[in-house]
Order: C-alpha cells, then sequence, then structure tokens
RNA sequence: GGGCGCUUAGCUCAGUUGGCUAGAGCAUUCCGCUUACACCGGAAAGGUCACUGGUUCGAGUCCAGUAGCGCCCA
C-alpha cells in the first residue's frame, strides 16, 4: 500500500451537484493521456489471467443508437471489472464495412444527386463508399469514446483494413485449397432490385395476402387435362414436369402420361414425388392438418429453376432446368430458355408482376383458367430492398459448412449438458482443445446454436457487389480441343466416379504457390480456376500479369461480409502472421480464444456460429471465445427493435447530453435482466425551448411506428424541428430554421439522479473528514470493538461485493445495478451516513471506516459509473491513507486502474446483520408514526421502553437515538405512564413515546392501533393456520417451522401490546 | 410450421434450485428547504402475481392447457 497520506490542496472544489457536462471531457483526457486501456501481450514473468472482449464490429452504414449502446455498455462493465481485479485486459474495437448495407446507402445518397453506381469505375466507386466508411468510423468510435468505452484505441480495426484483408486472402485459400469452398450452380436467394445473391438469414419472411390460381394443363393424349394450383402462375414458362403424389388414386390412370405446357408447347412429364400435398378430399386422416391440403389440386407444376422444392424434385427426376428470368427479374430468352414458342416470345422482356398478369390473362382467354382463390402466404423479402426474393439460378461461391471440420468442430464445442447428442455422420467429441468448452448465457440460447448447426446448409459467400473483398479467384474456360483440356478431362471423369465435380491441377500455378481448380460444366465446358495465396504485392502483381495474359478474369463478386467478421477473433490478432504487424506479436497467444462475446440473438447464426468454426479450423480447434453472452434487444416505446434501417434509433450522445454518460451506463445496465427485450419510450427535446415532449408518429409503409419526421414546437407553433426519423429515412434534412430534435427518455432520470447523490455522499464525506478535528486512524483499524454502525456497514460491503462478484460472473447486469444501488444509497447514504453524523467527527477510527468505505464505494461503482467515480476520486484519495485491516484499497493515481477492493471474510457478521435489522425495524415504526402525525423532524421525544428493549438501544451504540430522534430513552416503570403517548408494539413490546405533540389525538390514535390490531390478527391468522397443518409442522424444514412459530408469538404479542393501548385510551 | 420470450402496483420492471407477511424506480398524496444532496429526506396509498386445472404441507415461482402480445428460424 502506497500511501497517499500528505493532504492534496490541487483538487478541485466540488461543485453542489454533480455536473456530468462540466467533468467528463477531462475524466475522457486523462484516460487518453494516460494510455490507460492499452494492452499488450504477455511477457515473461507476467502470472495475471487475460481477459479479452472483442467488440461485435458495429456496421458503418450510420451511427450507434442505444441498442449498441446497451451492449457496449456492458462489456465495458465487464472489460472494467475485470481489469480491476488484476487481468490483463483487452477490449478490442473496431468497425465492419457491411458490403451490401454500407454499398446500398451510398447508391442512395448518389441517386438523389441523380447518379447511379455505374456512373463511375469500380475503383471510384470503392472511393466514395470508403469516403462514408470514415466518416461514420469516426462518429462511432466519438460515441463509443463519449460512453467511455475503455477499449485498446491503438488496435482499432476496420474489417478491410489491410491486416484483416490478409487474414481474408490466407483464410479463403486454405478453405479452397482444403476443398471447403466450391463454385456451383445453385439456386440462390436473388434479389432482383439490387442483383446480388443473398444469404439464407439475409431474407425476410413476410406474410402476403396473394392468390391460388388454378391452371390447366392439357395431357398430351387429348385424354383432359390436369388442374395445377400455383401462387407463381408467371414461372409457368420454365416448367419441366407436373407432379403428383404416389399415392394419389388418380396417379394409376396417369402414370407415364405427359402433359403439354400450354403457350410453350413445351412436352413434360408427369413425375409421381411423395412431396406433393393431396388434397384435403383425398388426404388420409391426419394429413388433413396441413393447411396446404385446403388449397391443393394434387397436382404440382415444376419449376426445377425458380423455385428450391422443385429443384429438388428436379433433382429426384433428373428434369431439365430451364431459366427464364434475367437477372432483373424480367422474362428473359437470353438466360436459357431456348426452347420458347412464338407465343412464348410475346412475354419476353416484361417483368415478372407484368408476366404474372398476362400469363393469368392469356390463361383465361383460352378458357384454362379454373379458379382464382385468395390465398395468404409467407414470401421471402430481401433485407436491404424488400423486393420479393426470385429464387434464382446462378454461379455461386460456397463454404462446405456442412463439412464435420465446420459443422462438427461447431457442435463439439458445445457442452454436454447442451449438446448430449453429435448427429450421426459427425465425428464425437473428444478431448481436443476447444471440444466442450462453450458456454451461453442465458443457457436456453445453446438450443438456438445447436439446432442452427443441426439443420445447417452450405453458406453462399458471393455477393455481387464492388464494396466488400474480392473473391480471389481467377477463372477460364479451358481451350477446347487442347492437350490441357483432354488431361483434365479424363481426370473429370475420374472424379465423377468418386462423385466430385472438381480436381486440383498440378502445374505451373501451383508450382507458384497457388491453387489450381477444374470443373466440368453442365454443357461440357471445362472451367479453370486458380486462387491466389495471400502475398505481398509485388509477387501478384506479377501472378496477375500472368493470368491475364493467360486469359483468365478475376471473379467480379465480393465475399459476403460474414465472411471476414467470422475471423475477428483472428484478423484482429494479427493473424496469420502477426509479426508483420507492429504490436501483434503474441496477441494470439495471449488473447485468443478470447473471454466472452457480448452479443445479440439474432447474431448466434449470422456470426456466432461462422467464428466458432473458423477459429476452430485455423487455430487449432481453439474456441474463438469461452462464453456467449446473449443480452436483451432493445425497444423503442412501442415494442419495436431500435435498428439502422428504421431509423427508429437514438443517439446515445443524446442521453450522455441530458443525463451524462454515468446516468446512461447505470439505468442501461438495470435494464439487462435475462428476458429477450426491454422497452424503451423515446421522448423529443424540442431544440427552441428545450422542452420535453411525446413527438406526434406516423406509420410507415411497412407499418412501424414512427415519430414523424417534423415536429411542431409544443412551446411555439411557429416553430418546427427535424426528427431522428426523418433524417435516417430520408425524408427532411436539418436545416437552421428546422433543426435536428436531439432526443431523451425519463428513464434515465434515475441514473442522473444516483450519479448526484453518489456525488454529495462523497462530498459529505470529505467534508466530515476534513472538519474533524482528528484525522482518520491507521494504520490498521481492526472491527473487533467497533461500533455496531462500522460493523455493519462492513458487513454490507462484504455482502454487496460479493453479490456484485457473482453476478457479473453469471452477466445478471440488472442485480449488479440494483446492488450498487442498494448499497450505495440505501445502506451507506440513508443509514450508514446518518447514523454517524453525530459521532464521526471526534473518532478517529471511525473516520478511517468512513474513508475506506468511502473510497471502496468509489471502486465499487466504477465499472458502471466511470466518470462520477474517476472525477471524486484525486479529492477522496487525498484524504489520508487507507486503514482498515484486513480491507485492501491500495493506492492508484487514476481510479480505471486500481485495484477491486478486497475485503476479509471475517468481515461476513451475520450477527451485526441481526442487530442492525432489529434497529432499522424500530427507526421505521417510530418514523411511520411521526410521520403519519406530522412530527417536525426536528422535533426530539422521549421513549418510554422495557428493560429488555432497553437494554437493545443501548448496545446499539446510539443509532436508534440518532435515527428516530430520540431526546430520551427511559425505562418505563410499573406504574408511572406518561401522559400523551402514543403506544407501540416492538418485538412483542409495547413501547411508549411520549413529546409528540402537545396533546395527543386520541381519535386518530384510535384509528392507527385499530388498523395495527387488524394487520396483527390477519398475520397471527395466517400463522396459525400454517402451524396447525401437521403436513407443514412434519414436512417443512424444522427451522422453518420454529421461525413461523417465533412470528406467531411476536405478532400475539405485538397484538396484546396494541389491545391493551387502545383500551386505555378507552 | 418449428423454437423462444413476455403477461406481477397507474407506468417501466425485479422476484435463479417452491417458504412471500409479493418488492424497486417513476407517477400520486401528506410532511419537511434538519449545515451532503429538492437530481433531496421522511411517510402513505396502491397488487384474486393473464386465465383454468394439477403436483405439493405450501405455487408469482414447478407441470399441463387456454388467451393475448412479441421475437427468432423455416
Amino acid at each position: 500500500m502506497s500511501n497517499a497520506s500528505e493532504p492534496n490542496t490541487d483538487v478541485p472544489q466540488l461543485a453542489k451537484s454533480y455536473s456530468p457536462a462540466d467533468t467528463e471531457e477531462s475524466v475522457r483526457r486523462l484516460w487518453r493521456d494516460s494510455d490507460c486501456f492499452h494492452a499488450v501481450p504477455r511477457s515473461e514473468g507476467d502470472l495475471r489471467d487475460p481477459f479479452t472482449i472483442l467488440i461485435p464490429p458495429p456496421n458503418v452504414t450510420a451511427a450507434l443508437h442505444l441498442g449498441h449502446a446497451f451492449n457496449g455498455t456492458l462489456q465495458d462493465v465487464l472489460a472494467r471489472y475485470h481489469r480491476m481485479r488484476g487481468a490483463n485486459t483487452l477490449w478490442m474495437p473496431g468497425t465492419d464495412h457491411a458490403g451490401i448495407a454500407t454499398q446500398s446507402v451510398v447508391e442512395k445518397r448518389l441517386l438523389q444527386q441523380g447518379r447511379t453506381r455505374t456512373d463511375f469505375t469500380r475503383d471510384e466507386f470503392v472511393g466514395k463508399v470508403q469516403e462514408w466508411k470514415d466518416e461514420y468510423e469516426a462518429t462511432i468510435v466519438d460515441q463509443l469514446r463519449t460512453m467511455g468505452c475503455s477499449c485498446d484505441w491503438d488496435r482499432l480495426r476496420f474489417t478491410m483494413d489491410p491486416v484483416c484483408a490478409r487474414a481474408v486472402r490466407e483464410a479463403f485459400f486454405r478453405l479452397f485449397s482444403d476443398r471447403l469452398i466450391y463454385r456451383g450452380k445453385r439456386l440462390v436467394n436473388w434479389d432482383p432490385a439490387t442483383q446480388t445473391a443473398l444469404a439464407d438469414d439475409e431474407v425476410e419472411m413476410q406474410s402476403v395476402a396473394g392468390h391460388m390460381w388454378y391452371l390447366r394443363y392439357p395431357l398430351e393424349d387429348g385424354s383432359g387435362h390436369v388442374t395445377v394450383a400455383t401462387t407463381r402462375p408467371e414461372t409457368m414458362l420454365g416448367d419441366t414436369a407436373v407432379a403428383m403424389n404416389p399415392r394419389d388414386p388418380r396417379a394409376e390412370g396417369l402414370r407415364g402420361k405427359r402433359v403439354v405446357l400450354p403457350i410453350v408447347g413445351r412436352v413434360i412429364p408427369i413425375v409421381e414425388d411423395d412431396f406433393v400435398v393431396l388434397p384435403a378430399d383425398l388426404a388420409q386422416a391426419g394429413e388433413a392438418s396441413d393447411p396446404k391440403a385446403a388449397f391443393a389440386t394434387g397436382f404440382l407444376k415444376v419449376t426445377p429453376a425458380h423455385d428450391p422444392n422443385d429443384w429438388e424434385i428436379g433433382r429426384r427426376h433428373d428434369l431439365d432446368v430451364i431459366n427464364i428470368m434475367a437477372p432483373d427479374g424480367s422474362i428473359s430468352l437470353e438466360h436459357g430458355f431456348d426452347d420458347p414458342s412464338d407465343e412464348a416470345r410475346r412475354f419476353a422482356g416484361r417483368s415478372r408482376e407484368e408476366a404474372r398478369i398476362a400469363i393469368v390473362e392469356w390463361f383465361k382467354s383460352n378458357d384454362l383458367l379454373e379458379n382464382i382463390r385468395e390465398y395468404e402466404h409467407s414470401v421471402g423479402h430481401s433485407y436491404r430492398s424488400h423486393v420479393p426474393i426470385e429464387p434464382y439460378l446462378s454461379d455461386q461461391w460456397y463454404v462446405r459448412v456442412t463439412d464435420d471440420r465446420l459443422r462438427g468442430a461447431a457442435l463439439r464445442a458445445m457442452r454436454p449438458e447442451d449438446c448430449d447428442q453429435i448427429p450421426e455422420g459427425l465425428a464425437p467429441r473428444s478431448n481436443a482443445p476447444g471440444d466442450g468448452g462453450l458456454r451461453f448465457f442465458p443457457d436456453r440460447y445453446a438450443r438456438t446454436f445447436r439446432s442452427w448447426h443441426e439443420n445447417l446448409r452450405d453458406w453462399c459467400i458471393s455477393r455481387q457487389l464492388w464494396w466488400g473483398h474480392r473473391i480471389p479467384v481467377w477463372i477460364r474456360l479451358a481451350e477446347p480441343d487442347s492437350d490441357t483440356e483432354s488431361a483434365l478431362r479424363s481426370a473429370l471423369s475420374e472424379a465423377s466416379d468418386r462423385g466430385e465435380d472438381t480436381v486440383a491441377v498440378e502445374g505451373p500455378w501451383s508450382q507458384r504457390g497457388c491453387v489450381h481448380h477444374a470443373r466440368l460444366l453442365a454443357g461440357g465446358l471445362i472451367e479453370e480456376q486458380v486462387c491466389l495465396p495471400a502475398v505481398d504485392s509485388e509477387e501478384e502483381h506479377s501472378l496477375v500479369e500472368q493470368l491475364q495474359s493467360d486469359g483468365f478474369q478475376q471473379d467480379p463478386d465480393v465475399l459476403d461480409t460474414w465472411f471476414s467478421s467470422a475471423l475477428w477473433p483472428l484478423s484482429t490478432m494479427g493473424w496469420p502472421d502477426p509479426q508483420l504487424h507492429p504490436g501483434m506479436s503474441g496477441l494470439l497467444e495471449t488473447f485468443n480464444p478470447t473471454s466472452v462475446l457480448s452479443t445479440a440473438r439474432e447474431i448466434i447464426t449470422l456470426w456466432v456460429s461462422r467464428m466458432v468454426m473458423f477459429n476452430r479450423y485455423f487455430n487449432e480447434g481453439r474456441l474463438p471465445f469461452h462464453e456467449v453472452f446473449v443480452h436483451a434487444v432493445i425497444q423503442d416505446g412501442y415494442g419495436q427493435k431500435m435498428s439502422k434501417s428504421l431509423g427508429n434509433g437514438v443517439d446515445p450522445r443524446d442521453i450522455v447530453h441530458t443525463h451524462g454518460a454515468d446516468a446512461l451506463r447505470f439505468v442501461l445496465t438495470q435494464m439487462s435482466t435475462d428476458t429477450q427485450d426491454v422497452r424503451l419510450p423515446v421522448d423529443t427535446i424540442c431544440p427552441h425551448s428545450g422542452q420535453t415532449f411525446e413527438p406526434k408518429t406516423i406509420t410507415t409503409s411497412a407499418g412501424h411506428l414512427v415519430a414523424a419526421p417534423v415536429q411542431v414546437s409544443p412551446s411555439d407553433s411557429n416553430k418546427s424541428m427535424v426528427t431522428q426519423y426523418g433524417v435516417a429515412s430520408g425524408t427532411v434534412e436539418a436545416t437552421e430554421a428546422q433543426p435536428l430534435a436531439r432526443n431523451s427518455s425519463s428513464k434515465f432520470d434515475l441514473g442522473r439522479n444516483f450519479a448526484n447523490k453518489l456525488w454529495n455522499a462523497t462530498r459529505f464525506a470529505l467534508s466530515t473528514l476534513e472538519r474533524a478535528e482528528i484525522s482518520p486512524a491507521g494504520p490498521e483499524v481492526s472491527l473487533a470493538e467497533a461500533p455496531l454502525i462500522d460493523r455493519w456497514i462492513l458487513h454490507r460491503l462484504h455482502q454487496s461485493l460479493q453479490t456484485v462478484e457473482g453476478s457479473i460472473a453469471s452477466y445478471q447486469f440488472s442485480s449488479v445495478a440494483d446492488a450498487l444501488y442498494d448499497f450505495a444509497w440505501r445502506d451507506y447514504c440513508d443509514w450508514y451516513l446518518e447514523a454517524i453524523k453525530p459521532t464521526v467527527g471526534a473518532d478517529p477510527r471511525q473516520c478511517q471506516v468512513l474513508l475506506s468505505m468511502t473510497d471502496a464505494l468509489l471502486r465499487l461503482l466504477h465499472p458502471v459509473m466511470p466518470f462520477v467515480t474517476e472525477t471524486l476520486w484525486p479529492n477522496l484519495r487525498a484524504c489520508g491513507s487507507r486503514g482498515v485491516e484486513g480491507l485492501v484499497l491500495s493506492d492508484s493515481e487514476i481510479l480505471s486502474l486500481a485495484d477491486w477492493p478486497v475485503i476479509a471474510d471475517t468481515y461476513a457478521d451475520p450477527e451485526a446483520d441481526a442487530h442492525f435489522a432489529r434497529v432499522q425495524a424500530l427507526v421505521g415504526q417510530v418514523r411511520t408514526i411521526r410521520g403519519e402525525r406530522n412530527v417536525n423532524p426536528r422535533k426530539r421525544i422521549t421513549m418510554h421502553v422495557p428493560p429488555r428493549i432497553s437494554e437493545f438501544i443501548s448496545t446499539s451504540g446510539g443509532v436508534v437515538e440518532t435515527l428516530c430522534g430520540l431526546e430520551a430513552v427511559v425505562q418505563l416503570g410499573a406504574g408511572a405512564r406518561p401522559e400523551d403517548a402514543v403506544a407501540l408494539a416492538f418485538e412483542g413490546e409495547e413501547l411508549l413515546l411520549a413529546g409528540l405533540l402537545d396533546t395527543a389525538d386520541l381519535d386518530q390514535e384510535r384509528v392507527r392501533l385499530k388498523k395495527l390490531c387488524a394487520q396483527k390478527i390477519k398475520q397471527i391468522g395466517g400463522f396459525e393456520g400454517r402451524l396447525s397443518n401437521e403436513s407443514y409442522v412434519q414436512k417443512a424444514k424444522p427451522e422453518l417451522v420454529a421461525e413461523t412459530r417465533r412470528l406467531l408469538e411476536e405478532a400475539r404479542a405485538d397484538l396484546e401490546a396494541a389491545t391493551s393501548a387502545l383500551e386505555r385510551l378507552g
């Protein structure tokens, strides 16, 4: 323990109330200038445990809202807490490039200027996105710093910076070379508006009120027709079969027949497939529950190129695949539709919506439209452009995540109690590092993780965008009839026997460090793929030149953003070659696996899963993190998730502005229960008047309730303002006359008040210590002979530390906040400070307890409320050295770097706790009576007590007298009863209070006592009922029964005391 | 369709192995500007813990079902 016993006169005077705006900035500067949060890899002799958190990198499309602030706060509480506990703590910050989202906001902005992406070269456009990124990254960092996030800012990463880019290239190369990345023609979720493929989880299902159309397809032999039911008649141009269920009674008569596809004239088979739902009247019992049965005809048009289910049917029956659409979703003859009739040609060029109308019209006028019914069904929409997804056949890159090395590794990472059975076909769990080591909080989210991996499909990673990591593969079609081609062809034919369509090629490219694959395409052509390794730019340049001159072209697509996010635990630490980047050597060894990932639940599938798979694959089976904490989702006042895209988010800096960062943090911490959602009603602040008001709302086209873009000032109807939503949605812009209104929420008042309370309590402690004519005793005050109040508050400190430590370990943040609040406000301020006021000034040992308690309080609160505590710290530090035996509070110039308090278990003092609980009960009763009778707090009163209570009060060290406002405690003699005394029942004894009023109001007194009697009778009834129940007495825990008996006795005595008091009143 | 969460005081929410005489903050009412704090102190009022049934000596808590709201995944 170093000493700070020399009073420091330099510390600033403390204002009468806490003003975050006046103090926060200097605290931020202190932290920044002292480089407090910079973590370095473990060096020799460093025995500290590491504690690591990776920030889930916010995307750079927009500023952060309170949802991010929520997650940021919780992470910072963890980081600060563990740092104070002595861990080598790294909180790694960074941002995410968010391919499609960022490209689309930039394109939207260009569109406002009447320009599009294609007006620029690829490099020019990427430059524009880069500018956007720079702007928003700076905003995001500013927001996090404003909130006090203790990130290691020197290590700030961006998913597309050179360090991360190298990791992406290395990962791609290794997966490609290990055959875990492949190219294939598959149905993808195609967004015709942005013309890119989307991952399954980027598709939003929406319920749509559509129609079921019933189309007749004539049989080839002229013997009649079959009627197919469809929600997408326009795709019929690509039908290559009609399917029916083999159990359909009509199957017999139709087996082997064919139909003539109307409009097109294509003759297509009728196939039998279990997938087809039987219509309700043909279905057997139990099947009728399928809601589709009510709409089914038993005949299904099969369009393999335009429906995922039909694609599967097509594979089972070896059907043709005919793509009838262009990438923009219009009907096209250029993409595989090569057998159109003249009739069919007329539909070419129409959008899918127009084609639908025209085709239905055609069926109607040709008398082939049997029926139309209203039909509500689920349709996938692009999460980005919101248009319906088109299942579309195209060449895409996939990661074979279904492989045991990835999917299996993820499932094996789970704890046995969360996933006891590893699915068949996957390797079992072993002693390998990381197996069984991944834990979720709350544990129910382990199920989400598990079922995702049990039903996993290969991951489509190519995106038709310009903003992102370019796919490092160069492609050409093999020259026909060349020697190379014939060699490839025979290799491919051998591979085909093994069920593969791709072979690795040894040759000049593999000699130069590339991976060279060849693949057989549907039309018999051979595609050569050369994947470039992560090499320096000179070497790359030379490779690229050669590739180009050999007729290769680089794949134009970029990688799904989650591919780079999945590498976050590796790339931020310099993987694969940290020695190339200054300051990064040893990071991986020290900090990976990280300690915990704090994130939202929709990210479990998108991100958590992929990080687990990649980290384990690339880093010797090690987990990316040991624990996953899934926090609740912040909703607005209408129960809608705060989101950047909806624009209903609130800038955390708005709350810092109105309430201070600590208030923001404290309230967010307290809101973190283990439920799924927390609601946060938001108000608007008029920039003209400063008035807070509830904004007028509108409903968006998607049905969301949001603040209207423009609001009229509540104080002056001539003035107006724009809202966050208005700006975010692009409907309005802030101007001088119509400024942007800040948001606020009264939810944060609690935190602001709490910070102020803490400020004033500390101020009081400081002034007390200053005013006391003695200085705090030291160095070793022991508690043996300490007064009750000191023993009690030390006991409460011990207890609160345990609660806080336990709650943090299990990520129960709300419980952390509650424990801090109760300890600081209720115990420390309301009871402890009030109780010691008369005595502390003359008792050096009590001064020492006050000093040490206040010091411990600031440390305890620091992780949640770092600003106010850091601001107060120098003043407290200047008060002399700490010296309570068994309470370790080592000195530190900066509170953020101070140690967490350590208190000896001997301070657990149940006896003091029980004793003080009795004090509180008695004080409560006296205060109630004083309150009911409106007795001036200053008025001293006299308490008449029986001997047992007299002893109790005298062993309480004066706190009863202080807190009840007693002038004297007098033994209650047998005969002499004070005049005008008011009776109260305490622990079965009758106590009298005298001097409350000049004359007692007898009627009021009767009412009070009657109410007390009624309450006691009710209690007695309850206890008696329980005790008269024999099973209770026999089966309940004995100490519980004894406690009930005691309570009963006490209640009976209380009743008696109250009754006799009532009788005496007459 | 599968999975998950929620329904407790006027409002926002706690209540983790069943023991509760059901709590907090805000709002309300009353008293008090007592030399830390009115961003305060003291007190009061306010609840068949969504509904129905079950298990248990005992259910806000466990089980089954019903209703409503919401989220995630198909």
